[in-house]
RNA sequence: CGGGGAGUAGCGCAGUCCGGUAGCGCAUUCGCUUUGGGAGCGAAGGGUCGCAGGUUCAAAUCCUGUCUCCCCGACCA
C-alpha cells in the first residue's frame, strides 16, 4: 500500500477553502457544503470534518497515468466537527482522531474489488479488538455516490443508532434506509429482522468519480484517453472504537481489555513487603519487560484487596500475583480478567505463552 | 435553540420546602490493633455554602439578577 505522509494532509481546511474559492473550480454553494459551518453565536468557520478534498488534490500530483493506479492512501488525523451536542464521553466529540483510507482505481470494477477487501479487513479489525460477535456490516444511505454505503455497527444499549439485524445472515440495515425495497434487494424478510441500538464504529463509501470530476483528478488510460479516477473512502474512529470496546466488554467490576489493544498485557501484583517477595516481584517485572511483555507493576504498599479491586477495575488481560505463598510453591498465580479463570504456572511457561 | 437538573470541606452528598451556631461518608493527620478481596476502634484538622445585590434582629435557606456545569431533544458523510 502506498502511503502518503500524514503531514502532507495536515492542511488547514480554511486554507483549502481559500484554494477552492480562488480556483473557481467549485462554486460557492459547494464550498458551503463542504466547509462552512456556524456556531450557535452565529460565527462562521471552516472545519476539517472529512478529508476527501485535500487528499484528492494531493493525489493529482501523484496520479497521471493508468500505470499509477491503483493507489491507496491513509492517515490517522484529527477531525473537527460542529456537533450540535457532544456527549457520551469519548463516543461523540467535536474533535476526534480518525483513521481514514482513500482508494484510487482506474474503474468501478477495481473499486468494487478493493471495497470488498476493505470491508473484510474492517470486520477482522473489529474481531481482533473483541467486538466481532456483536458488530455487523450494515447497509446505510449511499448519499450521492452509490445506492448504499456500509457502516459497521456494534450492538449496544449505549448506541445512538437504530439498526435491524439478521443474525443468521450476519447483516444489518440502518433504520434510515429500512424499507421493503431494501429488504427485497438483500433478499431478507421483515420477520427475520430484529431491532437493536448500535454504535457506528466504522464506515465505507464508494465515492465514484464525484471528487475526481469536481477537482480534476484525471489519468490517461492505455488508449490515451483522459478519465476520472474512481475513488472510495474508508474510516474508523479509534477513540470511539475504544469507547465501544470498553462499553461492550466491561463488567460490573470494571474494564476488560482484550489482549490485542490492552495497554498492558500483565498486571503484576505483589502481596507482602518482605524482602524476598519484593525481590522476586521485581525480578519478574524486569524479566517480562526484557522479553517485550508490557507489564504494569503494582508495587504500592497497600492491602491486597485494594490491589485486586484496582486490577479488576483497570482490566488488563492477565493478573499475575507474587506472594510468600507463590514463592514457596515456585509458581505464579495467573488470573484471566475476562473469564476469571485462575491457573498456576511457572515463569517459563508464562513467558513462552506470551512471546510465542 | 427548547425542556429538565445541579453548584455546600480534596471527592461524593444531605441540609433549602418551614430563616436561628455548617453536617454526613470517603480521603487526610495521629495512636493502637489488623495484614490474600477496597480493614477496625479512638482522636484531630479542614468550608468566602458559584457570584452580586436585596429583605430581615438573623440568610446555605426567602426575593432579584448573573455565571458555570450536567442531562434530554432538535442536528449528524
Amino acid at each position: 500500500m502506498n502511503g502518503i505522509g500524514g503531514q502532507e494532509l495536515l492542511l488547514s481546511t480554511l486554507q483549502e477553502k481559500e484554494v477552492w474559492e480562488s480556483s473557481g473550480r467549485w462554486d460557492d454553494a459547494a464550498v458551503d457544503v463542504w466547509f462552512k459551518t456556524s456556531f450557535q453565536n452565529g460565527t462562521e468557520t471552516g472545519l476539517g470534518w472529512t478529508h476527501e478534498e485535500p487528499i484528492t488534490r494531493i493525489m493529482s500530483n501523484h496520479i497521471h497515468s493508468y500505470r499509477d493506479l491503483p493507489q491507496y492512501a491513509y492517515q490517522i488525523q484529527i477531525k473537527f466537527r460542529n456537533e450540535v451536542r457532544a456527549k457520551s464521553g469519548i463516543m461523540r466529540t467535536r474533535e476526534f482522531p480518525m483513521k481514514d483510507l482513500y482508494s484510487f482505481n482506474k474503474d468501478h470494477a477495481g473499486l468494487d474489488e478493493f471495497y470488498e477487501s476493505a470491508a473484510d479487513a474492517y470486520l477482522r479489525v473489529f474481531k481482533r479488538v473483541g467486538i466481532g460477535e456483536c458488530t455487523y456490516k450494515t447497509f446505510a444511505s449511499g448519499g450521492a455516490f452509490s445506492k448504499y454505503s456500509h457502516e459497521f455497527q456494534t450492538i449496544s444499549e449505549a448506541g445512538e443508532d437504530v439498526v435491524y439485524l439478521n443474525e443468521k445472515e450476519n447483516i444489518a440495515i440502518n433504520k434510515e434506509v429500512y424499507t421493503d425495497e431494501v429488504l427485497s434487494d438483500l433478499g431478507l424478510k421483515k420477520k427475520d429482522m430484529k431491532e437493536a441500538k448500535a454504535i457506528e464504529v466504522g464506515n465505507i463509501f464508494k465515492l465514484g468519480t464525484r471528487f475526481s470530476d469536481a477537482l480534476g483528478l484525471m489519468y490517461t488510460d492505455e488508449e490515451g484517453n483522459e478519465k476520472p479516477v474512481v475513488m472510495g473512502s474508508y474510516g474508523i474512529g479509534p477513540s470511539r472504537l475504544m469507547g465501544t470496546v470498553a462499553e461492550v466488554l466491561a463488567d460490573e467490576k470494571g474494564l476488560v481489555w482484550p489482549m490485542s489493544i490492552a495497554p498492558y498485557t500483565v498486571h503484576l501484583i505483589r502481596i507482602g513487603e518482605e524482602e524476598t517477595t519484593v525481590s522476586h516481584a521485581e525480578a519478574l517485572f524486569e524479566t517480562l519487560q526484557k522479553n517485550g511483555v508490557d507489564v504494569l507493576y503494582d508495587d504500592r504498599d497497600i492491602r491486597a484487596g485494594e490491589k485486586f479491586a484496582d486490577s479488576d477495575l483497570l482490566g488488563m488481560p492477565l493478573r499475575v500475583v507474587i506472594s510468600k505463598k507463590t514463592i514457596e510453591e515456585g509458581v505464579l498465580e495467573i488470573t484471566e480478567r475476562a473469564t476469571g479463570e485462575r491457573r498456576f504456572q511457572s515463569q517459563e511457561e508464562l513467558l513462552s505463552e506470551l512471546t510465542q
